[in-house]
DNA sequence: ATACAATTCATACTTTAGTATGAGTGCTAA
DNA sequence: TTAGCACTCATACTAAAGTATGAATTGTAT
């Protein structure tokens, strides 16, 4: 936020000093009219596709980043967590087990917990509501 | 595309008009140059906005809609289609019969296909490959 | 120190998913 | 008209997924 601010104010500063110095280079006649208002209509162009830009990606952002919170409340456990990921991208309980390090049935409680947590009834069921909530990316 | 080219011709026209009276207004002394400058600063800052929006919201929309060239590639039916969304949209297979008003066996046939044709080896694999496939919403 | 949550694992079981095979029906293009 | 495709359904099977229960271990907070 602070940086924000400061890049604000930077950008305020130097355009009023080319504000200036169009004028003054304008008035002495060592520059031609139609160069200084290229340079300035050029100038903005580029500061309102960057702005529009920084503010479409935030919001971009926001609308794909996970919901941490959302994880908490639903009591969620870091390994769960994992699990649920590793269910939507579309492997197995064995194929969950042998990544993690675990034997099946150790995923299969895990599984289980994450059905009752996220109130689904199946592994389809969980990815698609872990998306709505937020939760996992995509 | 030729309306684009139309806007994009009128808005060099526009501009260039505009650079012919500002030019006058400022040498007659009828207006000042602050002036003069800030508002073509401003109509270029809008410009830009409006054209990096346009072009954004364009990359938008070919990255959220869906393949029908690529079902039609993988050989999916019609009905091996409808399926695979309400696969997707986490539901059994018994839960897509009634759904479809057919039975059981119809769809876990359906599912066979689908599977085959997608090269996954679960329904939940077969979620994600139509998501990378751009087959399916989300 | 102990109560608690998280993680791990096992067994035994039920349910769902997926495979293989065969077959009937209806539509359509050659 | 008939060959082919999409759709339907059934049976019989194997493989996963999911449930229920119990238990051991470990780190952590009170």
């Amino acid at each position: 936020m602070r940086k924000t601010i400061f890049i604000f104010a930077a950008l305020v500063i130097a355009l009023l000093s080319l504000f200036q110095l169009s004028k003054y280079s304008v008035l002495t006649g060592s520059t031609k009219i139609e160069i200084v208002i290229a340079c300035i209509a050029l100038l903005f162009f580029v500061i309102g596709v960057i702005i529009n830009k920084r503010v479409l990606h935030r919001q971009k952002e926001t609308s794909t980043v996970i919901d941490q919170q959302k994880i908490e409340e639903l009591g969620l456990s870091k390994r769960e967590y994992e699990v649920l990921c590793e269910i939507a991208s579309g492997l197995s309980n064995k194929e969950i087990a042998q990544k993690l390090f675990v034997s099946e049935s150790t995923i299969k409680t895990h599984v289980s917990n994450i059905l009752v947590k996220l109130d689904a009834k199946r592994r389809t069921q969980a990815i698609q509501i872990a998306k709505e909530l937020r939760i996992i990316i995509q």
